[in-house]
DNA sequence: GAAATTTGACCCCG
DNA sequence: CGGGGTCAAATTTC
């Protein structure tokens, strides 16, 4: 009992979608290896290899965890009734690592080349080697976590090296206002199809945030920038030449038709 | 000196 | 029991 044109259309999509990331990627590479610099077509290349990885993500194609969409879940976190009366009875050695899964609320991962400032301030509150991953993963949390209850969070894991490649997945919702220097987040109209694409699986009724499509000017990023760990300075492991520059065009039509294909899936009932 | 990062300890869940 | 997430002391940076 196949999907009849459900299952058909998903496969497609897919498919195309991973050559397409592919092609981007290999797009990326080239035009990084140096020659006229074309910041143009860079962050397009950067934002067609983000927008592969998010509809892939949305599909259900992750690969590096596979862990990105997160269904939903009961509010777990209900404040923690432990903290009742406890002066400092229980006060354990330090008190370290209380650690309150969060997995019910909505998150959702992005992959791009480059730290993507979201325009909130974000505070790094530890670092750990994951496993099956050749980077740590840095955890952050709002700066005003504290000062104006923000509970939100991110993750963010170096998955490439040399082509820089970032997985920031992000967890819970913002609440605080205090955003860095004016973010003037351009949203067109006609992007609406864009943030469907990006638009997370949950349910959850944080429409809000949308961290998105703001990589456009360079605000104060302070993000790690790309210090993980020994950096040897004469690493510059050039790539092989393939696919000049030239095929930004083939590729832009390209990506077009991906959005068709997987817009046209995804009206179909992806949930 | 304050704020942010580093780094190891600690804790919860599968 | 161990992986993954968080806390907080120590260290670094502005």
């Amino acid at each position: 009992m196949e999907d009849s044109s459900f299952g058909h259309r998903k496969v497609e999509a897919m498919k195309e979608l991973v050559r397409g990331q592919d092609l981007a990627k290999q797009l990326l590479n080239a035009m990084s290896r140096g020659g006229s610099p074309s910041p143009s077509a860079e962050d397009v290349a950067d934002e067609l290899v983000a927008s592969f990885a998010n509809a892939l993500s949305r599909l259900g194609h992750s690969e590096p965890d596979d862990r990105s969409q997160v269904s939903d879940g009961p509010d777990d976190r209900t404040t923690t009734g432990s903290q009742d009366s406890s002066e400092e009875s229980s006060r354990r050695k330090d008190g370290r690592g209380r650690y309150k899964r969060r997995r019910g609320s909505d998150s959702w991962s992005r992959i791009s080349t480059a730290l993507t400032d979201d325009g909130h301030a974000w505070r790094k509150y530890g670092q750990k080697s994951i496993l099956n991953t050749d980077f740590p993963r840095s955890y952050y949390r709002c700066t005003h976590k504290f000062e104006q209850k923000c509970q939100a969070t991110k993750q963010v894991q170096m998955i490439s090296k040399d082509p820089p490649m970032y997985q920031t997945t992000y967890y819970g919702v913002h609440t605080c206002k205090n955003l860095l220097n004016s973010p003037q987040i351009i949203f067109d109209p006609e992007d609406e199809d864009a943030k469907n694409l990006v638009s997370f699986g949950s349910n959850a009724s944080s429409s809000q945030n949308n961290p998105f499509f703001s990589s456009l000017s360079f605000g104060s990023l302070k993000e790690e920038h790309g210090q993980e760990e020994t950096v040897p300075g004469g690493d510059h492991a050039l790539l092989s030449t393939q696919s000049p520059p030239s095929d930004c065009n083939f590729l832009a039509e390209y990506w077009a038709t991906e959005v068709d294909q997987v817009e046209d899936f995804m009206h179909y009932g992806l949930y």
